[in-house]
RNA sequence: GCGCCCGUAGCUCAGUUGGAUAGAGCGACUGACUACGAAUCAGUAGGCCGCAGGUUCGAGCCCUGCCGGGCGCACCA
């Protein structure tokens, strides 16, 4: 028996190849549209028949022929123009699956992933662009752990930036505040700042003279001088406990903060750049534009060179982004120091410091690195690769990965419902694109207090017996699911037009729906044991599948069994599809339909009121079987099972 | 100007790296709660897959051109 489809591809191969002429890469096992005409299905006799000259169909009846006795195959067919159909021996399937469940046949290929995802800049409350982002790298963890791989997860930290900058000029310059004012601001700050950046990046565009100001704060913050480093340091470590929090609230976590304060100060980009010079990956320009600047030529536009340090001795964002880099792969021959930011679970999350402490902890040095970050990004994570190559790091370089995902936008109907000021050429647009400068955005925590309340509502009216606390956490799981299924329903390249109808609907293809599903399992699995006083369990663990005879089903039953137990076992092909795509809106897709499926699996055949014991053991490993599955996929996408909802 | 992305049912979107009859959800219309939970299920209607060529046994998917929309191409980050 085949444990795994490639396992079976294995097979295959060996007993097709010394006749016909087929590569790996060419034999592909595709589900059948209808399960009459079997599971798998293989359509290499049309190519083939090219090549050899001769019909589909012959070439098709022949590999029938030598495909006919493996193991695990009922019977082997020929369909239409010279499909190969394969049907599995449903039997012996179900119990090599069953035995095999929580055990994926996936291995590990890197020996440490970094993924890099969130990255809000600590000036501003988080908003649903930056859901996106941490819901899609969340997700992406979530698969490559499930994959075997270990997983570093750190989120970037820009508190020396020019949007910090800004936010601090407005303490100082509009609103007069001291740091110790600082303290006394009262509510959630990062809504406080959240305004404050709007006011503040509207001044700068009236008053032009302001600038000077902005950038004497921005030189004394990156040189760490009082009192603006204070207030920098203040804004972003408050505003990142606030955005931690939010994020918090979906079950994302992180590993590791890296802060560009402790970039700056350990000179990492000094010896980036030492690098970059020596081996000749950049140079300095003499005439022309660029005249007194570092540059590096692009690959793809030998013409033009994008500047890495300007004529005034500082370097641009890519130069530092390219030593953080190198950092990231273990390049840079220097490390952070570390200490304890907060706990999480009992998980500590470790932040960046440009001082040495007593924690021997060490992070970055990766074989592989996600970094997530929108599509407008593109060009600089381009330069960013094409820095690690022009060092001759071609190996991390195929490694750097840009997961680029599009942008978020509010619809009409969402701008309405905000109510901040347009400007005249926004007004007329079909959607508008979030941007905390101009103070377009839902923020993320005022979504999930709307879905919580709603929630809550509806838990309220369908479980008024539980206590207010319990109610409100199934609350918290829902709004949760809701945004989490959401931001991974839709294609990460197309652009996701935020609308709170959607948002906020809690039927159909949602992440609420998923979860009842897995409530009501769990409800079936509760009543048998009140119904039959005892642990389901040990019932069914004392259930082996091989006492199981499939054959107790009726025609109908058989069909809505098969269908639903060989979808759920695609879900491992699914996980290493998603991370090979780097798209998840197959997975939920995935996940909805298995939900789907088994809705209308148990509403057809009733588990408990079986009267035949044979039958009924078989319909509970069955919803057994499916709950395991429904489960992991559930977690894949961080999405919570509640109690009861 | 150059580059990238999007265009599929009234609306929002899937479509498994070229496979058999293009699918969901929402909305509309019919039915099903004295039932293992109706946040559910069963069903009906709704399509020049932006347009035009090409590649081949086969195209929503690949190539070319065009139309419409979005985003990049800073000594900003």
């Amino acid at each position: 028996m085949f444990r795994t489809k490639k396992e079976l591809k294995e097979k295959i191969l060996a007993r097709l190849s010394p006749e016909f002429p087929v590569s790996p890469a060419e034999l592909e096992l595709t589900p059948t549209p209808d399960q009459k005409l079997g599971d798998l299905a293989l359509s290499l006799a049309f190519p083939l028949a090219r090549k050899l000259k001769t019909s589909p169909r012959v070439i098709a009846t022949r590999a029938a022929e030598l495909l006919s006795g493996i193991e695990g195959l009922e019977r082997v067919e020929v369909a239409g123009a010279g499909y190969i159909n394969l049907y599995l021996d449903r039997q012996k399937f179900f119990r090599e699956k069953y035995s095999s469940l929580r055990k994926t046949g996936l291995e590990a290929e890197e020996t440490k992933i970094i993924v890099e995802h969130t990255n809000i800049n600590p000036n501003k409350a988080a908003h649903v662009g930056h859901l996106r982002n941490a819901c899609l790298g969340d997700t992406l963890v979530r698969c490559l752990r499930y994959k075997g791989e270990k997983v570093e997860v750190q989120n970037y930290i820009d508190d020396t930036g020019v949007q910090v900058v800004d936010v601090v000029f407005g303490l100082m310059e509009l609103e007069k505040k001291t740091l110790a004012d600082l303290e006394r601001v009262e509510g959630r700050f990062d809504y406080y700042c959240w305004d404050l950046y709007t006011r503040v990046s509207r001044y700068l565009a009236e008053n032009q003279a302001a600038q000077t100001r902005k950038a004497a704060i921005l030189k004394k913050i990156e040189h760490g001088e009082s009192p603006e480093a204070d207030f920098a340091f203040q804004v972003s470590r408050r505003i990142l406990r606030a955005h931690l929090a939010t994020m918090k609230r979906l079950d994302i976590s992180y590993d590791v903060l890296p802060c560009e304060s402790s970039i700056l100060r350990l000179k990492f980009w000094e010896k980036a750049f030492a690098r970059l010079r020596d081996s000749g990956a950049i140079h300095y320009s003499t005439s022309g534009e660029t005249a007194g600047c570092w540059v590096m030529p692009l690959e793809d536009e030998p013409e033009r060179e994008k500047i890495i340090v300007r004529s005034d001795g500082t370097v641009t964002y890519v130069g530092k982004d390219i030593a953080y880099q190198l950092w990231k792969f273990g390049l840079l021959g220097q490390d952070f120091y570390y200490e304890p930011f907060l706990k999480d679970n009992g998980r500590t999350v470790w932040i960046s410091t440009a001082s040495p402490t007593a924690h021997q902890v060490h992070f970055g040095a990766g074989s592989k690195v996600y970094n997530v970050i929108d599509v407008r990004q593109s060009y600089l994570q381009k330069v960013v690769v094409q820095g690690l190559k022009a060092l001759g790091y071609q190996q991390q370089a195929e490694k750097s990965i840009h997961f680029s995902y599009e942008m978020v936008a509010l619809s009409p109907r969402s701008l309405a419902e905000i109510k901040v000021d347009l400007a005249a050429e926004d007004k007329d647009k079909a959607f508008l694109e979030v941007s905390g400068r101009k103070g377009v955005g839902i923020k993320a925590d005022d979504l999930l207090d709307r879905l919580e309340e709603k929630a809550l509502e509806e838990v309220n009216r369908r479980n008024p017996d539980l206590t207010l606390a319990t109610r409100q956490q199934i609350a918290r799981q829902i709004a949760a699911a809701a945004v989490r299924y959401f931001m991974l329903k839709y294609a990460r390249t197309s652009l996701l037009v935020f609308d709170f109808d959607e948002a906020l609907n809690f039927e159909g293809e949602t992440g609420p729906y998923l979860q009842y599903t897995a409530v009501r399992l769990r409800s079936i699995f509760r009543k048998f044991e009140e119904r039959f006083d005892r642990s389901f369990q040990e019932f069914i663990a004392g259930l082996s599948p091989d006492q199981v005879n499939l054959s107790a089903l009726d025609g109908d039953e058989a069909r809505d069994f098969w269908d639903l137990v060989v979808y759920a076992c695609g879900l491992d092909e699914e996980v290493l599809r998603a991370i090979a795509t780097l798209e998840f809106s197959g997975l939920a897709k995935y996940t909805f339909n298995l939900c789907q499926k088994f809705n209308s699996y148990y509403h057809h055949y009733p588990v408990l009121a079986e009267k035949d014991q044979e039958r009924q053991n078989l319909r509970l490993l069955t919803i057994h079987f499916i709950h395991e599955i429904l489960c992991q996929a559930l977690h894949l996408m961080g999405i919570q099972v509640p109690e009861k909802m």
